[in-house]
DNA sequence: CATGAATGAGGCTTCATTCAT
DNA sequence: CATGAATGAAGCCTCATTCAT
């Protein structure tokens, strides 16, 4: 029960201290040590430090839109939905261990040619992108174009709300941005 | 003319650097190389590369606040100048050297205790809410209260389509941004 | 036969080095190249320079007294064995290589909160101390009270003798010491 | 009154330091900066930091006897004197800054070539081990001979009760070394 | 799959000293 | 006599990675 693999101990220490202590700010050794897994074991599994943080940005997106998917299903129409993601992050806001969107953290100070995450990024932005999207489309209310742009607008502002609050550690522009939302899809 | 001071030059340097590599990509080493200076001559400027941060900052401040006001001065109406910092943001983007917002980077991935960096990174950002909420107090059509509000809204956009466009390495965020800027302020 | 271990090699040369320049004369950077080691092979074993220099000590207490047991060994009486002290550090001081005694040497002038290296001091300071006691205390002559008493007086006259030799560059405190000492145990 | 000598400054202020914390625990910056003088001003005084140490011995070296000669003078014999010598060390023993003998520490983890340091040194050892002479010398109990002989003894104490008592923080040593002087001068 | 030794490159910082003003 | 800029050398330490066992 409690003993996880080698690769999934790895993993889910990494992604603790990756996000809250930054990528940079996270050496190989602590996450060894802290798994409790030898150096060679870990470069049989990954085989480098950006690996590592490749799948931690795997295993935390299917975590981040699960938790999100569960949260908003409370709400049944599609555009209450759509703003109940403030509320969502709200709620992560408070979490003891808030650092902002651990995407956007690891991919503003990288070094060069890490691409691999970089291309996490991408994904997980498109990925919650098309989210709104299709929630906005599943409103009769709106043409799939409109649904889209509606959506985009929507994003801009969630991507505002978090890294302003990880700035500025407070909320006010998580429930800023969720005015503004309730006013754009109105 | 050509030969500026040791300190100047240190700045200049690590004001390249650190916005286009990043913070903990650039190494002290590489900045004094390329500010051709020595390195104790740096420490008797600088106490820490925190501290040489905490100066590019404070002179990014000032550079891009002033571009900014530039910008915008063509604008005769308080409103055309708020939406036209989108106008200011993606010529900004389409720079060869487009890394997204320095404040945003650097404050991501930081070192433990570097409060000095985020302390610069909360007044930059208090800076350009001020100056948002000061244009739109001036325009008739709001009270102060609602000025403010507003522009708090605006913010997010901003903010959003900045860390957006870098992560996608695309325009559609600043343009999607504005747009919505326009329906807020309506 | 020939090849040591890492370990093994780094003690070795820090402890030649920690004694015949001194602990703050001898640096990181001389200690790996004069054992042909890695900077990082050095760190894998110690995790600091105070490290190392706990570790030299602690060899040098082994060989110490080690040296001082076969040096008395051929003495029968307990008495005679402490006075044969001062024969054992007269030697020593005609070795080309007599830097006084290591111990007092390092706790001189040690960065602040070197707090391991002073304790190793003590350590050995008290351990010499109690093998003074106890030849004394296997005399017949002594009760152990008395015994306790004149070693204490002897291991005065040792450190003195030591210190005043290594300063004098000269023996003859060890000879007066010595002196000093049969008059004290008689 | 209160505005010493740029000269004067320099050296109470390094005999603070170098006593307190040790040469090379304290940097010429330090130095300057307590003592509120610009480093050129020092260089213009003294050639090199090994000139600063020096100055400092010579002036704690005045101090340092003259204070002896003083806690001494309410004795009137000379025999009386000399076990006073120890009372001295003890009452020095428990100041706040107590340290150990500031020649004994300077000398024993010195850059190799500092011999004007070890010179003071060696001076300060004589004139004391003279001191002791003298005293003895004048009690007519005591040929010259016996007087240089038992004062080189007492000399082995009182290097011994201080350097040991300064490792063990405790203040049997100088104890210690009064009984076995009385002893001695029996 | 575990162990941990070994590594080269580079990290940030401080030293005592000189020199131009 | 003060100021403080400038310096070369050296300080101690950490990084991600590889390799032999």
């Amino acid at each position: 029960m409690k003993k996880l693999g080698v690769k999934e101990r790895i993993i889910e220490t990494a992604s603790d201290l990756f996000y809250n202590q930054g990528y940079n700010q996270t050496g190989i050794n602590q996450i060894i040590d802290q798994a409790g897994v030898a150096k060679a074991s870990m470069y049989q599994h990954f085989r480098s430090k950006e690996d590592i943080a490749v799948a931690y940005l795997v295993a935390r997106h299917s975590m981040w839109m699960g938790n999100l998917e569960e949260r908003v299903s409370k709400k049944k129409d599609s555009k209450s939905k759509v703003i109940c993601v403030f509320d969502y992050l709200n709620e992560w806001l408070t979490d003891v261990n808030y650092r902002g969107c651990g995407w956007q953290n690891i991919v503003t100070d990288l070094p060069a040619d890490h691409d691999k995450i970089k291309d996490q990024a991408i994904f997980h932005k498109n990925e919650l992108r098309s989210w709104v999207h299709n929630q906005l489309m599943a409103e009769t209310e709106y043409t799939n174009r409109q649904a889209k742009d509606l959506g985009d607008e929507v994003i801009i502002l969630i991507e505002g709300a978090i890294i302003l609050s990880q700035i500025q550690k407070d909320s006010w522009p998580i429930k800023t941005a969720k005015k503004a939302c309730k006013k754009i899809l109105a």
